[in-house]
DNA sequence: GTAGAACCTCACGTTGACGTCAGAGGCAAG
DNA sequence: CTTGCCTCTGACGTCAACGTGAGGTTCTAC
């Protein structure tokens, strides 16, 4: 498939894609005129790279993190940056779940009549 | 308190406490002389802007949400507004859970000896 | 064979939350 | 009273993940 169909399935931008290939998260064969093909697999690659950038990895982990994938294999080094993403995101989720109740304490406080305005 | 004292206790930077001011979520009295001073409480409220922050708000969304924590009240528009913020992080909550869970599997695959090699 | 959609490569623009530097004034200690 | 750290206000720099043309080629449908 050419890159706008990609960009249809994946409701990624083609922009968007151009630049994943740039930054070596995603590979496509060409055709004589320059133009990108993709396999169906580029899908499924797609939506990991935006699961991982929606984790909040930036463009360079996840080119250095891909190969793992890729070859299912893993260096000492590569598993270490693997277990410290998930450490962080363990992290950043229990950050969330405090801010969310945070918020959900603000909600409950500024819901609730006023106790000031009682018997006024 | 200075704006340095601040800045040691909470553990963001001077520039940052300046930002959040200019963006109106901070207030500070002024010397004589122009110079910021805090009382104690703007070292929780410099917590719970991060708290925000750290879920993603941006300082604008922030900004029109901190009067109803100090005010303890809400207009139906903020209340709304809160519950859109609560609900955007309970979803990115889910999307880091399963971002986490695909990391594990990448981990689990990666670390564990590679069958082709069995054998050989 | 031609219109129009889709594609290509530069390359500059955008946004948010600050970092950083310049130049000038303020404050406590010795 | 001076040394050295703190603070002030601009104002430009940064960084990532794209957006957005410009200007030109290619593919597809009729």
């Amino acid at each position: 498939m050419r890159i706008g169909d990609l960009a249809a399935r994946t409701r990624v931008s083609v922009r968007a894609l151009r630049y994943y290939e740039e930054q070596g998260l995603l590979t496509s064969t060409r055709s004589e005129s320059g133009q990108r093909h993709y396999g169906d697999s580029a899908v499924d690659r797609v939506r990991l790279i935006q699961q991982l950038y929606g984790a909040g990895l930036s463009s360079r982990t996840i080119a250095e993190l891909l190969p793992c994938v890729d070859a299912k294999v893993s260096t000492p080094e590569s598993r270490e940056r693997l277990a410290v993403e998930r450490d962080r995101i363990n992290t950043q989720i229990a950050e969330l779940i405090t801010a969310r109740d945070r918020l959900n304490d603000i909600i409950d406080v500024a819901s609730r009549p006023n106790p000031h305005c009682n018997y006024v």
